[in-house]
DNA sequence: TGTCCACGTCT
DNA sequence: AAGACGTGGAC
């Protein structure tokens, strides 16, 4: 298995966004910055965040609140539910574990509104646990870097992505290593036409080596549409230089064995 | 504008 | 374990 940590995090090291919730590693905040960013993007959540943190700062006070002050600061952030979500499981972990935030994954799970994904995120993130947290951009990240062929979406498939997820993981820094992956996702290994060129991974990709980065991960239907879109932002790739100023010089690489 | 898809959780 | 849910964004 090639060293994707050395690599991965110094791009990480290099590029991630000073974000509020990356200020500390306060499992409460870390949880709640998940379950905002599940369903928003990060420049709406920032927001919200910080003052639902400054009225809310311990699972105390937000166990204590009244739903109602809880769902005001959150309106505009829609998925209500969640909230509610997030005001019950706090009031669970005052009431049955005495106000300290679950530090293991069946206790997080078995709170509402954590899933699988959240669960991980919040230990690696929090806790420093090895554990996977697989969103849908790390989903497709690591279909690509071991060219995992088939629907992503299925269980079976899924649950080969996870594992793998598991056996990259880093000791060290598990939660900046998750982190990373996902940002990746987000910024360079995205749908359609990654951008390969800039990809601290790309030499140890295996759909990059194949070829396959544009076929993997597999897609349901593929409309024309789609195709004519992915032709124009090809053009885009092409010359943007703030883009390319997110290259990682590296020594190993050339722009020779980039290109070939 | 409406229609469809995305996405983590729940069932 | 496939589909529902809720809602924003893409088309």
């Amino acid at each position: 298995m090639r060293d994707l940590a050395r690599p991965l995090l110094a791009w990480f090291d290099r590029h991630k966004r000073d974000l509020p919730w990356r200020r500390t590693s306060d499992p409460y905040r870390i949880w709640v910055s998940e379950i905002m960013l599940q369903q928003t993007q990060v420049d709406r959540v920032i927001g919200y965040y910080e003052r639902f943190i400054e009225a809310f700062p311990t699972v105390e006070a937000l166990a204590n609140a009244p739903l109602d002050d809880v769902l005001r600061l959150w309106e505009g952030l829609g998925y209500y539910s969640r909230a509610r979500n997030l005001h019950a499981a706090a009031q669970t972990v005052v009431r049955e574990h005495g106000g300290a935030f679950p530090r293991s994954y069946e206790a997080l799970r078995a709170l509402p509104g954590i899933g699988e994904y959240t669960a991980g995120a919040v230990l690696s993130i929090a806790c420093g646990v090895p554990t996977p947290a697989v969103d849908a951009n790390a989903i497709r990240v690591l279909a690509r870097l071991f060219a995992i062929e088939g629907d992503a979406s299925k269980g079976q498939v899924r649950r080969r992505i996870t594992e793998l997820a598991l056996q990259v993981l880093p000791a060290d820094r598990p939660g900046d290593f998750n982190q990373a992956l996902m940002e990746l996702g987000a910024l360079i290994c995205i749908p359609g036409r990654p951008g390969c060129l800039i990809c601290p991974l790309t030499d140890a990709c295996e759909a990059r080596a194949r070829g396959l980065q544009e076929r993997i991960p597999e897609v349901k239907s593929r409309p024309l549409q789609q195709l004519a879109a992915r032709a124009h932002d090809e053009a885009r790739w092409v010359g943007v230089s703030e883009l390319a100023a997110l290259a990682m010089p590296s020594p190993h690489r050339t722009l020779a064995g980039m290109l070939g």
